[in-house]
DNA sequence: ATACAATTCATACTTTAGTATGAGTGCTAA
DNA sequence: TTAGCACTCATACTAAAGTATGAATTGTAT
C-alpha cells in the first residue's frame, strides 16, 4: 500500500514537471507543439494501459486465490487438504498413498473424513464442492 | 474485423483534428496550454484503458469457451458428452441414470467409452483431462 | 503430566465404479 | 435395402471406493 502511494506521488510530480517543461519549450519555440502533444498522448495511453492491467490483475488474483480461512472453518487438517488436492488431480487412493508415502488405508481414512467435512457423498462431488468454496485451484 | 478498422480510422481522424484544433487555439491565445494538454492526457488515458480492457476481455472469452472441435476430434457422442458433464458435476452413475431416464448399465457403458476416448483410468481423471482440453466449463 | 488433535495403520465389510461381452432398436447415408 | 453408428440394456465379473471400528504414535497446549 505504501509502495502504491509512493509510486502515485512520484508519477504526479513527474507529470507536473512535464507540464512545465512542455509549456516553456513551446513558448520558447524550441519544440514543435505537435511533438509535445504526441509525447503526452503516448505517455498517458501507456499509463492507462498499465493501471488498467494492474487493477484487472488484482481482481483476477482475488477470484482465483484459495480461501485459506474456509479450509480452517471446515476443520480440514493439513494432511486432509493435501489428499483433497490429489483427489482433484484425478489420482486413485493407491496412487495418492504412493505419492505421500503412506498406506492406502490411511488415505481411505483421510478421504472418509474429507467427505464428511465437505458434506459430499463421493470424491467427484467433493471436487465440485471444493471448487465452489474456492478451496482448490481451477 | 471491419468494425475494428472503421473505429480505428475514425479515431485517427478525430485525433488529427484535435491536434490542429489544439495547435491553433494555443497559437491564437484563446485557450491555455495546460488545459489542452490535460484534455489530451485524459483522453489518451481513457483510450488506453478501453483498448486494454477489450484485449483482455477477448483473451478471457477465448480461455473459458468450450472447444467444440476437440469434442468431435475425440469422437465423443452427444450422449457421452452429456454423461461427462454430469460426472464432472459430481453425480454417481445411478444418479446420472435417473437424471437422463436410462438404466445404470447404460451409463456404465457410456462412462467406459468416455474413459477410453479421454484416455483416463478413472472418472476423476476424466474430469481433469476434460478441463485441460477445455471440453467442460471450469 | 495429561488431555487432545492429527496422523498413521489394520481388518472386515458394503457400495460404487469399471470391464467384457452380447444383443436389440432406430436412424441415416450409400 | 443394408451397413454402420448411436443408444439402449443385461449379466457377470473385477477393481476401486467408501464405512465402521479400533488402536498406536506423536506433537502440543493447558
Amino acid at each position: 500500500m505504501r509502495k502504491t502511494i509512493f509510486i502515485f506521488a512520484a508519477l504526479v510530480i513527474a507529470l507536473l514537471s512535464l507540464f512545465q517543461l512542455s509549456k516553456y519549450s513551446v513558448l520558447t519555440g524550441s519544440t514543435k507543439i505537435e511533438i509535445v502533444i504526441a509525447c503526452i498522448a503516448l505517455l498517458f495511453f501507456v499509463i492507462g494501459v498499465i493501471i488498467n492491467k494492474r487493477v484487472l490483475h488484482r481482481q483476477k488474483e482475488t477470484s482465483t486465490v484459495i480461501d485459506q480461512q474456509k479450509i480452517e472453518e471446515l476443520g480440514l487438517s493439513k494432511r486432509e487438504y493435501e489428499v483433497l488436492c490429489e483427489i482433484a488431480s484425478g489420482l486413485s487412493n493407491k496412487e495418492i498413498a504412493q505419492k505421500l508415502f503412506v498406506s492406502e488405508s490411511t488415505i481411505k481414512t483421510h478421504v472418509s473424513n474429507i467427505l464428511v467435512k465437505l458434506d459430499a457423498k463421493r470424491r467427484t462431488q467433493a471436487i465440485q464442492i471444493a471448487k465452489e468454496l474456492r478451496i482448490i485451484i481451477q
